[in-house]
DNA sequence: CCCTGATTCGC
DNA sequence: GCGAATCAGG
């Protein structure tokens, strides 16, 4: 494979996007995402800007770049969509350690039910969407505080959108859409060590109890 | 271990 | 120019 102006074009635009190298690489076929950053480099088009969360701690101490640093500024402030939730007096996006792994399938749950899958993940074991109702994976919003609202739905227009297939033991597997529309996806963004989801979609689906409060409807 | 991007250097 | 190997950090 050779970098043809189709594809270099195709590169240029997922990483202005903010997708991963190894995502490109997947995507483009027939090269690593080392040959991706490579290129990268060689394009210039290194430093992404937007909300880039980035920030790899690029060279630590030794930087012999001789003229290839255009000494451009990492951009003094990076609000990397940390909306600090409720008054937040320090900007820890750090999970509160007291957090209960309560569970809470926001889906319908009468009571406390020990599933610790909301509702697509439980599809995804039987492989059957009940019946029923035509959409039981989304969570009842009105019990998630605005502040992680938010913020999750600012993740959600990042997310991968991949398909089901697409799932790996990695990748969020939060469902996002009407699975009987083509707008259905599943979030992919990396998951959490251990669980189903990324960071943001753990915090709506594993809530503190005391972040539990009616929300009147 | 999974992942990320950065850099080097032989080709 | 290219990209595997390697490095460094999360």
């Amino acid at each position: 494979m050779s970098w043809t102006d189709e594809r270099v074009e195709l590169l240029k635009k997922m990483w202005t996007e903010g997708q991963s190298a190894s995502q490109i690489a997947k995507e483009l076929g027939g090269v690593t995402r080392n040959a991706v950053i490579g290129k990268v480099h060689r394009l210039g088009l290194s430093n992404r800007v937007e909300g880039a969360p980035a920030a790899a701690t690029a060279a630590p101490a030794a930087s012999p770049a001789p003229s290839a640093r255009p000494a451009v500024e990492p951009t003094p402030a990076a609000p990397t969509a940390a909306p600090a939730a409720a008054s937040a007096p320090r900007p820890e996006p750090e999970p509160e350690p007291e957090l209960e792994p309560v569970v809470r399938p926001a889906a319908a749950a009468p009571r406390p039910t020990p599933a610790p899958q909301p509702a697509a993940p439980a599809m995804r074991k039987t492989g059957i969407v009940p019946a029923g109702q035509p959409l039981p994976p989304q969570p009842s919003l009105n019990e998630i505080s605005p502040e992680t609202l938010a913020s999750v739905r600012e993740v959600e227009k990042r997310a991968r959108k991949i398909s089901l297939m697409e799932l790996t033991e990695r990748t969020c597997k939060w469902p996002i859409g009407d699975p009987a529309t083509d707008h259905f996806y599943f979030c992919g963004l990396p998951s959490q060590p251990g669980k189903p989801y990324c960071e943001a979609h753990v915090s709506v689906a594993f809530q503190p109890m005391s972040a539990r409060r009616d929300r009147r409807r």
